[in-house]
DNA sequence: CTTTATCTTTACGTTCACGTAAGCTTCAGC
DNA sequence: GCTGAAGCTTACGTGAACGTAAAGATAAAG
């Protein structure tokens, strides 16, 4: 555990504090500095307006999280990034709120509003997700039946070649 | 403008023969005829070897129908053209083992070797399926969980601007 | 047999999602 | 304060997956 507070390391594979670096993310996330810089710069991750140009990229470990959830949902969906960047607005829609709610000072009215644009959001992620699920769902289905009606003609054959049945067995279409 | 009575009547959606062409074929799937010679030319469709070079490609019903499983696989699974090739081949072995259970005189062991083989063809697709279906049923669960949690906030909100317990406004479409 | 839409091959163009190289700067460790 | 690794910007390159255009051939309708 770290005793004294600003203490300067290494961003190692160990390290603690929020001074990661492009390279260090990617490795945590499994790509690559380029991949990072190329979605900051077509804005699906933002890009901290504080830092001057030139200057060294440094990663908080919630960013990191956020990147790597990017990572994900691309994956799992497979849209392309254009599409996963609308998508993500709900993603940037909720972190509003999350940075209003921590302020008490925005009238419940505001709240109510941003609450109710991000539940559309997440509604919308969701109906996309389980519309992709069922399809997986059904496929694995069809898969699951084929493979079966496979396994079922494999122990006909081994019963026949045991000199126990037939082999008078007609086929259904694979 | 050209409204002429003359109406071309092309391989429509009721026609029976197989007489489908690249046109239509495209249409019934849902694609162009540009992808369909594309993904006959990396070997991801299989060419008629009967074909003369310049004559026009013909298609059965049931050529379409691997096409679009081609496309489903395509969609459903995201993966690139080329794994998607050697994921096929499952579809070929399963297609040669078809093709040689239909000719009786081919010898048991053979039967068997083939099969054998299109069932671990099946089961490689099928562990891609599962975990792609177990990953999303997890994302799934996490934005509904998600979406629990601003729904409560919301409830709450409305409690407190009523001071009581909200009337039962809007529901949740769900 | 003529028309006309659709198809053929060939080949170059395009978009997406990065890879890679160059030249220079920043930063952590000594 | 130096030094080398890593990062920065800029820009050109690349592979995958098609789009598009050209020039001619084919096939179904009239």
């Amino acid at each position: 555990m770290r005793v004294s507070p600003t203490q300067p390391e290494q961003t190692q594979a160990g390290a603690r504090p929020d001074s990661l670096r492009i390279g260090d993310v990617a490795r945590l996330v499994g790509t690559t500095p380029r991949t990072i810089r190329y979605y900051e710069e077509i804005g699906l991750l933002p890009e901290a307006p504080t830092r001057p140009s030139g200057q060294h990229r440094i990663y908080t470990e919630a960013e990191v999280e956020r990147i790597r959830e990017v990572m994900r949902l691309k994956h799992l969906l497979g849209v392309s990034l254009e599409e996963l960047k609308t998508l993500l607005t709900a993603e940037e829609a909720r972190a509003e709120v999350r940075a209003q709610l921590r302020r008490d000072d925005v009238d419940p009215e505001r709240r109510r509003e941003l609450l109710t644009q991000a539940l559309g959001h997440i509604d919308r992620q969701l109906e996309l997700v389980r519309h992709r699920a069922s399809e997986l769902a059904k496929l694995e289905h069809e898969l699951s039946e084929t493979r079966k009606r496979a396994r079922r003609k494999i122990r006909g054959l081994d019963a026949a070649r045991d000199g126990t049945f037939p082999p008078s067995e007609e086929m259904s279409p694979l």
